[in-house]
DNA sequence: ACTAGGCGGGG
DNA sequence: GTGTACGCCTAGT
């Protein structure tokens, strides 16, 4: 019988001595399935030094008994780009590969093991062309649910799984969970604190479990069935790796609830890169994918939810983690934490509709398990998709290996022209340093050391940097990112002729870009000492290349009489004159055949004389602020919205006295303590434990205050603090926010000096005005006297 | 008056 | 644990 599946997650166990690849899926009719395959086995290769091989394979045969070694083969590899001999040693079981490879690496004669880490089920997916988030068909025989699984149907696979695609992804069940705990003292103990509300969504259903006082045993166990009984594909939290599943885990111990939930029978498990997995279904933390969204600052579920229009912060219930406890014991203020519990779960679930297709999509193209690619780093993502790559090109796996970091020079930014410029267009070269490490052919195996360059002809040699990369054969990164842009620009011509609000646009518009953030990643994977693929020389001509470039652009763009106001790495912002720009494009294309293209014009854009710093009117009438203040994280919010209006007011208006006298209005505000205290809280994040810091900074000091009233403080973490009256530092005068007592503390002369004054002057600075006229007091009219 | 540590956002 | 360039704050000398 032949079946066709959709891959939700990979798993193997090891039966009757030998290890089984779970594969599990939905089928074409939506039936839940497992397939089981014990045809495969691990292996790993032995690279002989030169003239070794026979020596080498006799002393490994001598292992077989011990490491229950079932094959010795000598293959044809490439090892970076150079044709090699390899041993391939294949064994029964994955658990006796550790063993078997520091074994073998003690042997003499051996220059390398490779490919020795590789976990087994991912080898097996790699291996036979198997995808996550992907159709493969199969010949299989049913077999009887022996073991209870909760699944439709168990398949013994009879073949290999077969690819089909990735188009039409299944219905998924969804069910998203959101805990709240009982934490009278700070931060809630699993050993000591109940679970109070357990909240679950599921297709037009929300539930909520709570605790019985501070019982939460029976909540726990209806947790479990109502989870059991949804039976979804994938299950949703927000942090749920980091706080949800080890905090639910640790409560059932306390009570022996087992929180078997899992398709195979088994419990959320700690599993790579801090996720919990859930065998047969796809554990997602959605905090994941919120961490890349850049224009939230502070990513708490509320604050993410209402960026994406899933939830608005307005039309929902909002509680202070520390005041939790708070609405527990008290009977009248319970509903209200359910209810809070409920616009999380809500946004939670929302929160997936956003993020899940976008992770379906890199999961099938980078190859980790759709539970796995959100919990991976960019860095581990991108190394997946080369590891699948070198097993198709033949190209051997490198080992990790340590190394110093070592610095490179890296791209050109040129000093802006000060003051308004009308009619901007900027000019963006698309994927750049993708693109140049095509044309140019940069690879770790193409490189070629100096001494080696036999033919100078046959080598493209970066400029400044003098590396020399081979122009044939294709090298390892051509050959991967060829193929990510080709397929990018497939997908896109197919959303061309469909309706931009039909699904299958949405999947593929998702899946381009999912196909963008890989090839875009690459070139900094490269340059990542991390990287198995590492090589400095590669990201220093890829840079070299790109300064070389962006100068070429901007000799021919001036040749052609164009203006130049600004230009970054791979753009230059040019007086938009169409006849002109349009033949610049032309000649880029066909000169150094590369593409840009106008990604926008500004109506008027304002330039300080600093460089990464600007804002612009746009010709749609949005405003884009660049690197100043007003979108800085580390600056508190009156501040920011003050130089936002500044700017608009500039921008739309030309309106300097108008902007002038709203400064003034603020700092009058401030004078008066009219000035709500969220507006006045700067946040700033923990990048190192507090002991490693050589210095007490503000952030830093605050943070300790923090830690002596009983709160956790992280590393990564975000502190806000607030400034209040007083000598000495700042550091001494910074406060956490919420251990202040009275907002009279506050020191508005900070907030006015260093804060808001800074801020607007950084634009009106440029118009002559000075710090003496934003202190004068402002022109208040009527309204303002009058509940303006 | 200066440098160094620290941070965040940009391309 | 993807890269480098950049500006600007405060601490510290």
């Amino acid at each position: 019988m032949r079946i066709r599946f959709w891959l939700l997650d990979a798993s193997y166990e090891m039966v009757g001595g030998v290890p089984e690849v779970r594969l599990w899926g939905i089928d074409g009719e939506g039936r839940r399935i497992v397939l089981l395959d014990r045809s495969f086995r691990p292996y790993i290769y032995v690279l002989p030094e030169e003239g070794a091989e026979e020596r080498v394979l006799r002393r490994i045969a001598s292992l077989s008994g011990r490491y229950g070694i079932i094959g010795t083969d000598i293959v044809s590899r490439k090892y970076f780009g150079k044709p090699v001999n390899a041993i391939k040693v294949t064994l029964i079981s994955p658990r006796v590969v550790p063993d078997l490879r520091e074994a073998v690496a003690k042997l003499e004669g051996v220059r390398e093991v490779l490919e020795a880490d590789i976990r087994f089920y991912m080898r097996y997916m790699i291996d036979k062309g198997v995808r996550p988030c992907g159709w493969h068909e199969v010949e299989v025989e049913e077999v009887a649910n022996d073991w209870g699984w909760r699944v439709d149907k168990v398949y013994f696979a009879r073949d290999a799984p077969r690819y089909l695609g990735h188009e039409d992804p299944p219905e998924l069940r969804v069910y998203a969970f959101d805990i709240e705990c009982y934490n009278p003292l700070g931060e809630p103990n699993p050993e000591r604190d109940p679970v109070i509300v357990i909240a679950v969504k599921r297709l037009g259903e929300t539930k909520v479990f709570t605790a019985e006082g501070k019982e939460d045993r029976s909540a726990l166990a209806a947790f479990v069935k109502d989870l059991i009984e949804a039976d979804p594909d994938v299950i949703v939290g927000y942090n749920s790796n980091h706080f949800d599943w080890p905090y639910l885990l640790e409560r059932g111990k306390v009570h022996g609830v087992k929180l078997d939930v899992s398709r195979g029978g088994g419990e959320p498990a700690p599993s790579v890169y801090g996720h919990y997995s859930v065998v047969g279904r796809a554990n997602v933390d959605l905090y994941d994918f919120a961490e890349e969204i850049h224009e939230v600052k502070v990513k708490t579920l509320e604050n993410v939810a209402d960026y994406l229009g899933v939830k608005k912060k307005s039309e929902r219930v909002l509680i202070e983690g520390h005041r939790i406890h708070e609405y527990w014991d008290d009977l009248g203020k319970r509903p209200l934490l359910v209810r809070y519990a409920v616009d999380d779960v809500e946004s939670t679930y929302g929160l997936a509709e956003k993020f899940l297709p976008f992770a379906i999509q890199l999961s099938n193209i980078v190859g980790l398990p759709l539970d796995q690619v959100g919990a991976a780093s960019v860095g581990n993502r991108v190394e997946w998709h080369l590891m699948r790559a070198a097993y198709e090109y033949g190209e051997l796996i490198p080992n990790k290996v340590e190394r110093p970091y070592e610095p490179y020079k890296g791209a050109i930014v040129l000093k802006p022209l000060p003051g308004i410029h009308r009619n901007v267009a900027v000019l963006d070269f698309s994927s750049m340093y993708p693109n140049l490490m095509i044309k140019y052919n940069v690879s770790p195996d193409t490189y070629v050391p100096p001494e080696e360059v036999a033919d100078p002809a046959s080598v493209n040699v970066a400029p400044e940097v003098g590396h020399a990369f081979r122009r044939e054969p294709p090298g390892f990164y051509r050959v991967v990112l060829e193929r990510l842009l080709e397929a990018r620009r497939e997908v896109r011509e197919k959303m061309r002729g469909l309706d931009p609000s039909s699904p299958e646009y949405r999947v593929l518009d998702e899946r381009q870009k999912a196909l963008k953030v890989v090839a875009n990643a690459t070139y900094g994977y490269c340059g990542w000492v991390g990287a198995r693929w590492y090589k400095r020389e590669v990201a220093e001509a890829t840079t070299a290349w790109g300064r070389e470039t962006i100068m070429r652009t901007i000799e021919l763009a001036r040749k052609l009489g164009l203006r130049i106001v600004y230009g970054d790495t791979d753009s230059i912002f040019v007086v938009y004159d169409p006849p002109r720009v349009d033949k610049l494009v032309e000649t880029i294309n066909r000169e150094l055949n590369l593409d840009i293209k106008v990604d926008k014009v500004y109506v008027k854009v304002f330039f300080t004389e600093a460089k990464k710093r600007y804002c612009g009117l746009l010709e749609d009438g949005r405003v884009d602020v660049v690197g100043l203040e007003a979108v800085r994280g580390d600056w508190a919010e009156i501040a920011k919205d003050v130089q936002e209006k500044v700017i608009e007011l500039i921008l739309r208006k030309d309106d300097v006295a108008e902007a002038v006298n709203f400064v003034r209005r603020v700092i009058d505000d401030l004078r008066a303590y009219r000035v709500p205290l969220e507006k006045l809280i700067i946040w700033k994040s923990l990048g190192k434990s507090l002991e490693e810091y050589e210095v007490e900074a503000a952030h830093v000091a605050a943070a300790k205050r923090l830690m002596e009233s009983g709160y956790k403080v992280l590393k990564g973490g975000k502190v806000g603090f607030v400034v209040v009256k007083g000598s000495g530092k700042l550091a001494e005068r910074a406060v956490p926010y919420v251990l202040l007592k009275d907002v009279k503390e506050l020191d508005v002369d900070y907030y006015i000096r260093k804060q808001v004054v800074p801020a607007a002057l950084r634009i009106l600075g440029y118009f002559g005005v000075r710090e003496a006229q934003l202190l004068e007091s402002p022109q208040r009219t009527l309204l303002d006297f009058f509940g303006g």
